[in-house]
DNA sequence: TCTGGGGTCCTAGGACCC
DNA sequence: TCTGGGGTCCTAGGACCC
């Protein structure tokens, strides 16, 4: 049987488990900036029942924080990442979960080696408690044949105080379960499936499971497909996927929006400058540097411009001065006078290691000067702090 | 005033080959 | 009436996820 465990408003559960007096408090986690922007990204049962609700804007709901003393957390993504990291190496050390896999910073998926259900909710509820204990977080845990029924399972041990944070869903009770469930909450059915799905009347999950197989194929791909077997108990989604990430992206919404092409070039070499860094922490090379710049779209009385372009390197490369080069040069090629922009963002693709990396023939060997300079300049970043030292953020040293 | 920031995979279509 | 017929590779963009 398939284990899905997910983590209850995980970034909240992790402040309240970390910061002293937070418990039974409304609290909520967002990306608070300087200005007073941000969104909500995760809040306590406390602040739900404010009536407050994860992706809003924090300056729509200011007043009914403010008279509520609800608490708000930057978010502090380092500190998650350490406690999912606490959560796997906790249940891999109590053996009872197999196959363990994190998806996500707050999900996780194993087997169970049982198809007694008396025993599959005792060896839940165990890992379940063991979390809990160890690190404070509360989590939900489903089981079921297929990966797509487990986290379905979820949603109800979520969504239902009897069970406990534990939900079993068997194949006698599958058709109820899924009669009750809206197509928009089973994984892998988004806006646009949702959208085609509700067009032509259908609502249910059981009534997607329902349909004929040659009729979704003409209108869905693989992955709908794929969706509609697990949710009929046959397992085809793979979650085995190689360590090492296949694209590296920075990104930032501005806090004003701005036309000045200087201030963005500045931008634009810090998110390149970091995401070289982390290119060469996985020990990768990137073929192609990609730039993307987009005005505000939430404000459509301005005039809107949003454009992408990829550069693509003469060699495969993890120098930070090369990197941050093609970019700025990406940066300038779409630039535009007469918008003003919201966001830009540097995206590294084409991601190869950097054993064995393919030399063009006609490109200048790596420079060993230059390899051993990012070698120190990583190590001190290490030793020292994310920024003791830079690259090229000033344009009149963007070359040295 | 004010609206994240990351990721993955798939597909359609164009360029090019013989 | 009727304008080859396969292939491969690459890319941008779209769909999904958290």
């Amino acid at each position: 049987m398939f284990l899905h465990i997910d983590c209850n408003a995980f970034f909240a559960s992790c402040e309240v488990a970390t910061r002293p007096g937070l418990g039974g408090k409304p609290v909520v986690v967002a990306n608070d900036n300087e200005n007073g922007g941000g969104i909500i990204l995760a809040l306590t049962a406390e602040a739900k029942a404010l009536g407050l609700k994860r992706g809003i804007p924090l300056f729509q709901v200011r007043n009914l924080i403010k008279m509520n003393h609800v608490v708000i957390c930057p978010v502090d993504h380092k500190k998650y990442r350490r406690i999912s990291r606490q959560i796997m190496e906790n249940v891999q050390r109590q053996e009872i979960v197999q196959d363990f896999v994190q998806y996500s910073v707050d999900e996780f998926f194993g087997t169970l080696p049982s198809d007694n259900p008396e025993e599959l909710r005792h060896y839940a509820t165990l890992v379940k408690q063991m979390i809990a204990q160890s690190t404070n977080i509360p989590v939900s845990c489903g089981l079921s044949q297929t990966y797509t029924l487990a986290k379905v399972a979820t949603h109800y041990a979520k969504h239902y105080k009897g069970y406990d944070g534990v939900c079993l869903l068997m194949p006698e009770n599958r058709q109820r379960a899924l009669s009750l469930l809206d197509i928009a909450d089973v994984w892998g059915i988004g806006r646009q499936n949702r959208a085609k799905l509700y067009a032509l009347g259908i609502h249910t999950a059981q009534e997607f499971v329902n349909c004929d197989e040659k009729f979704l194929s003409s209108i869905f791909s693989v992955a709908g497909l794929n969706t509609w077997r697990e949710l009929r108990g046959t397992p085809c989604i793979d979650l085995h996927r190689p360590t090492k990430q296949r694209s590296i992206m920075q990104s930032r919404t501005f806090v004003h929006m701005s036309d000045n092409l200087q201030t963005i070039e500045q931008d634009i070499r810090t998110y390149a400058a970091s995401c070289a860094a982390k290119l060469r922490q996985q020990q990768s090379v990137c073929r192609t540097v990609q730039v993307f710049l987009s005005t505000n779209r939430h404000r459509q009385d301005l005039a809107q411009y949003r454009n992408s372009v990829g550069i693509h390197l003469p060699s495969p490369t993890a120098d930070t001065p090369t990197i941050v080069k093609a970019a700025v040069s990406g940066l300038h090629s779409l630039y535009k006078e007469g918008f003003l922009f919201k966001q830009a963002g540097v995206i590294l693709t084409n991601i190869t290691e950097e054993e064995g990396m393919q030399l063009d023939l006609f490109s200048e060997p790596q420079d060993e000067r230059h390899r051993k300079l990012m070698q120190i300049t990583d190590a001190l970043n290490k030793k020292f702090g994310d920024d003791t030292i830079n690259f090229g953020l000033s344009p009149e040293k963007a070359d040295s």
